[in-house]
DNA sequence: CCGGATCCGGTTAGATACTG
DNA sequence: CAGTATCTAACCGGATCCGG
């Protein structure tokens, strides 16, 4: 029968002791969005332990809200959402809405992350029209250490884009200086790539071919254009 | 402008920072329905100590959900709910409604609360028809021990309903012994109190109109009727 | 009484390394 | 790939105390 409620009354008390652990939400959120493998949650999730996600997991099984399956003879586990989890897929995405229109604005222009805004950056980076051949693109954000100024993303057909911040290797073929704040706010949706390009605080250097295909690629934070923005 | 977002680009790591401290959506919630007063919210959450009380609703202010005010000259403060706080109450009203469907049925029946229950049962009240004098109801529970067994609620006209787990000293005019569980079943809208007095799990005994009044003013838990129950 | 602040022991979370 | 193990830091719960 998996877990049980001890003794609360008040469903607002139970639904936090379901939801409110640290990144409960968030894996389910993660898993809405299609991924149902351990590692895959993992590379999801920056920031979240192994340790804690396995505890999760297992929380939220016990709960009722997935469901730990292996599929084949020999296979790894999957993890997928129950019918209960589908339906707080209109709760979480509510307070994604909500976040969007009454949190980010509030991002402290001192304590940005560059890193963690390039694993997403190129989490959403659709390369549609695809590139003929393999594509590496530098974001440089001059304003930063060396150690944290220089990002790498090669884009491949038939791959997923790759991100790493030490020297690939490969020849550049655009580069992308930029004030780590305005492609910030590009992503999020207080501004646009277009905007911060003709306000020159984004700078696209290189093959002339490529930045056309990148100011298509770029997409911004899939909440940035939702309704309340 | 309060606290900020350090380096967050997903919106639901946010809201996540934000909700998920413990209490923190226990605290709208309540405050939702009415409360607005420290001690107010005190006596509304019962096991939540006034140190985290009092952090919680400065992280809440912080983020511009409530608003801390001191009305009157020499008077104590009080909180409010911005505009966004009232955008969250659709999503808190769904957590509520969600967990109703999906996880009221997995209470333990080994570890019921019967004092908890009974302040929700106090809170729930609606003494209407309105007693003429002084009205004290007793639910004994003779599964428990000694201490646990015995509860008094005392309506007075005018007055909130009193509850305490000690002798009054008044007379009593309506005695209910109760199975725990059924009671409890019969307050989430599991069950209902008719269907277990019937049942024989539930006994009144004692004044027939005072036990008329009381069938009228015992209300189950106010999620017990949601749409998905 | 109201609105907190302080202290302390137990629980939870994060970082890193390691394993079948 | 899918987790454990271990250690440390942060957070939480409960009791107590304080000033108006």
């Amino acid at each position: 029968m998996g877990t049980r409620v001890q003794g609360q009354f008040c469903p607002i008390v139970m639904a936090a002791e379901i939801l409110s652990p640290r990144w409960s939400i968030v894996i389910l959120s993660e898993m809405m969005q299609g991924s149902t493998r351990f590692n895959e949650l993992r590379r999801g999730i920056p920031r979240l332990s192994p340790a804690l996600l396995s505890k999760r997991l297992k929380e939220l099984e016990d709960w009722g809200i997935l469901d730990r399956r292996i599929t084949g003879s020999g296979e790894t586990p999957e993890y997928f959402l129950t019918e209960a989890a589908e339906e707080l897929r209109p709760i979480i995405d509510a307070m994604a809405n909500w976040t969007h229109k009454w949190i980010d604005s509030r991002m402290d222009p001192d304590h940005l992350d560059a890193q963690l805004l390039m694993w997403h950056v190129r989490r959403n980076l659709n390369p549609d029209p695809a590139p003929k051949r393999r594509t590496v693109v530098q974001f440089i954000y001059p304003e930063l250490p060396q150690k944290e100024r220089n990002y790498w993303m090669i884009v491949e057909p038939g791959r997923d884009v790759d991100l790493c911040s030490l020297e690939p290797g490969h020849n550049v073929d655009l580069f992308i200086n930029a004030d780590l704040l305005s492609m910030t706010r590009a992503f999020m949706g207080q501004s646009s790539l277009e905007r911060e390009i003709d306000r020159d605080r984004i700078v696209l250097t290189g093959d002339i071919g490529t930045e056309r295909n990148f100011r298509k690629w770029f997409v911004q934070s899939s909440f940035a254009q939702k309704p309340g923005a």
